[in-house]
DNA sequence: CAGCATCCACGTTGATACTG
DNA sequence: CAGTATCAACGTGGATGCTG
């Protein structure tokens, strides 16, 4: 990614914008999960983008990677404490697309 | 577009989501502003892709164009009734932008 | 002035196969 | 189990030229 991210709410933009990774959140501030059982909880993406996306978001800090070797390997993911800081974020987002979706049916209905 | 967008805040990304879009909205809120000054202001910007954000805020209600049907024709664009809706969003996701932006500034410093 | 049409470069996403 | 490597497909963004 060369973005300048000037813009703040680009860098927001960008550090979401993975195609799945609200999702990917979604079910990590649910609870901890392995690599494996999340990627479950979300069908029809493909694991180079899956553990991508999760890259990214240790990248950025907003999520952490417990590896414990064993053998099987088992690695959990969780949210951090610093990616707890987007869940209100988030949430003010989330009302807004909602309240979207609902008046582009409308408007489709009407 | 052919996402299904059933999260909320993908929906979000999405409206905003285009390079320049928080740029076009960010100088619409201070006034408005006519095709060709508004391109003016953010430089670098090819003619199509600026065309093609305005229209897609016009089609998500976002921003108004209003057409004067004069020779030369003129066209303003302002931010709607509803679009206004969207500014303290964006100022909750900047905020969240910049602090993030600080903090890897101090990562790679360290 | 305010666009649209065409063509092109690039990055992201995705499918598939392989590994410690 | 939890990944990486490689290759293909697609979409976004961009340069350029034309129009009412």
């Amino acid at each position: 990614m060369i973005h300048q991210r000037k813009c703040p709410v680009e860098t927001l933009i960008h550090v979401l914008g993975g195609k799945w990774k609200p999702m990917i959140l979604w079910h990590l501030i649910e609870s901890n999960k392995r690599f494996n059982d999340l990627e479950k909880l979300i069908p029809d993406v493909s694991q180079k983008i899956f553990s991508q996306h999760l890259r990214d978001l240790e990248r950025e800090g907003i999520v952490d990677r417990t590896v414990y070797p064993t053998i099987p390997p088992k690695v959990e993911y969780s949210i951090s404490e610093y990616g707890k800081k987007l869940i209100p974020v988030a949430e003010v987002m989330c009302a807004w697309g909602e309240n979207h979706n609902k008046r582009k049916y409308k408007e489709s209905a009407s």
